[in-house]
RNA sequence: CGGGGCGUGGCGCAGUUCGGUAGCGCACCUGCUUUGGGAGCAGGGGGUCGCCGGUUCAAAUCCGGCCGCCCCGACCA
């Protein structure tokens, strides 16, 4: 197997770092918790990043930026966002060699400093909807940081909307989970369920927060995406109001929304495998990397003029290509090289081709032999778009089988005590539990309701728990 | 903050029990031979052994204190 990668099923947390520094997709830093994103992992968070915001334009979202600190006095106006986030703010205390008035809060989220300039910038019912977006950085002191999973500062979007109903805001609120549930699926290849989180899991302000829930390699859940509506609770602390046409004053009706750097964790943890990486073509810094093989220095000039003729093709098809033509590196090794950082597709071009016709393929997403195939070499260039559409839909599709082959059902809480910790994964139950039944859960099976999805079955059945009657079910999981 | 583990070239480790002046694998550099699944040989560079103090002729090793990292929990995108 990989060198240097631990088995996945006998220890997937040494088996995420190890596929991390393997792939050099990050590095720790000097700061606890904080993390340095390599070029590779980087150019993976662009193609996320490209393609979200092209969702939000689309949707009608400007982007804006602003401020990385925040006046300590904002954050605690509105209680419940206080309450949530004090315990893990990083403060400003000193600048400029003396010690400030007010400390500045490095921002944990935007909600205040973006409420205060809407506050400003919002006057008539003509100026709404307000449809912002930024990508920014922020910070927040965890207590147990992992990389791109949970991270002292990290990098993410965050969408603040302000409307002039409820109705209109709960609206945006569901459209932007969509967005994300659509994103995930068709280019993270990531299979997510949609959505409400139960009040002890709400985000701190909100009225309601909805999310996408996937499941992880080994069972566990991960939060991908958040969507919130945020109701009045804090146009009424920063007086975000507009005059409706009757010439009334009203507060806003306001929503949030973001994904971060976190996504990178979702696909190494939903795709990677024992070898490393691997991505979904849609998201792959290099989608087609070509390794060209050549005994002697005449070989070489004529495999690499075909080489160069389909990587020309390619770009032209704006295809992602790299040239892997580093000399006095083995075939072999390059291969390897190459699959750990999850290539999609890889080429394997030789003399033997040339006079064949036809080149060597090797899909990443398909383990040993059957990942190989041959592509006649007239017919190359024009077959790779479809290849890569085949394979980012595989990886969708075995995404969701690994996913429903562990999804499981609970009669009651002493059943699932003992199943989460066989079986890690999903339990769809029937619940109607209130916070502190899910305290307890928590307590007791290091398990989450992580969301009430959207989509609910006809029907009733006894809760899990309370085995009071219910028409409604929940996801339970163990989350990251 | 609780429980467990660990700090020795870039990475992974041995050496610590029983003090004697630092070693192995990978990676890196040079040369030659190699190239269809992690090449071979030869030569080479790189470490105040986490930090501070103590014991000793002598400390990676013994003693005291401190710091940091990782994993498991509570918290979280």
């Amino acid at each position: 197997m990989a060198k240097n990668i631990t088995n996945p099923e006998k220890d997937f947390a040494r088996w995420y770092q190890d596929v991390i520094r393997e792939a050099e997709l990050a590095d720790s830093s000097p700061v606890r918790g904080c993390m340095v994103i390599r070029p590779y992992g980087y150019s993976i968070w662009e193609n996320i990043k490209a393609s979200l915001d092209t969702s939000f334009k689309r949707t009608g979202h400007k982007n804006a930026y602003f401020p990385l600190f925040i006046p300590e006095s904002f954050i605690k106006r509105e209680a419940q966002h206080v309450e949530g986030f004090a315990p893990e703010l990083a403060i400003v205390t000193h600048a400029g060699g003396k010690k400030l008035e007010e400390p500045l809060v490095v921002r944990p989220t935007s909600e205040t400093i973006i409420n205060h300039m809407f506050s400003k910038w919002i006057n008539s019912y003509r100026d709404l909807p307000m449809l912002l977006n930024q990508w920014a950085n922020v910070v927040r002191w965890e207590m147990r940081p992992r990389a791109f999973l949970r991270t002292t500062e990290f990098l993410w979007q965050e969408g603040h909307t302000a409307h002039a109903s409820e109705e209109e805001a709960r609206e945006e609120t569901l459209r932007m989970l969509n967005v994300y549930a659509d994103f995930a699926e068709n280019v993270a290849a990531i299979p997510v369920i949609p959505g409400r989180k139960t009040e002890r899991e709400k985000f701190a302000g909100a009225v309601d927060s909805y999310t996408i829930e996937a499941m992880m390699g080994n069972g566990w859940a991960l939060q991908g995406g958040t969507s919130h509506y945020l109701g009045t609770n804090f146009a009424r602390v920063f007086d975000t109001m507009y005059l409706d046409s009757n010439n009334e004053q009203q507060f806003v009706h306001q929503t949030s929304w973001g994904v971060s750097t976190r996504l990178i964790g979702g696909v190494i943890m939903v795709h990677g495998d024992e070898n490393g990486l691997r991505l979904p073509p849609k998201l792959a810094p290099v989608q087609v990397v070509i390794v060209p093989i050549a005994r002697d220095d005449s070989a070489r000039a004529e495999v690499l003029t075909v080489v160069d003729r389909i990587r020309n093709g390619l770009e032209k098809k704006c295809i992602r290509v790299e040239v892997d033509n580093r000399e006095g590196i083995s075939p072999g090794f390059k291969f390897n090289y190459w699959e750990v950082r999850g290539v999609p597709l890889r080429l394997e071009i030789g003399p033997r081709d040339l006079e064949e016709g036809h080149v060597m393929a090797s899909q990443r997403n398909k383990p040993g032999r059957d990942s190989k195939f041959t592509v006649s070499l007239d017919s190359l260039v024009d077959n790779i778009p479809e290849i890569l559409e085949r394979i980012q839909n595989e990886m969708l599709d075995e995404a969701i089988r690994k996913r429903d082959s562990r999804t499981y059902s609970a009669k009651n809480l002493d059943d699932f005590r003992e199943a989460i910790v066989n079986k890690p994964g999903f339990y769809n139950v029937w619940w109607d539990g209130n916070g502190e039944d899910e305290a307890r859960l928590q307590q007791e099976t290091k398990a989450t309701v992580r969301c009430i999805p959207l989509e609910q079955p006809e029907g009733t059945g006894k809760c899990f728990m309370t085995g009071r009657e219910t028409n409604t079910r929940v996801i339970l999981a163990r989350a990251y």
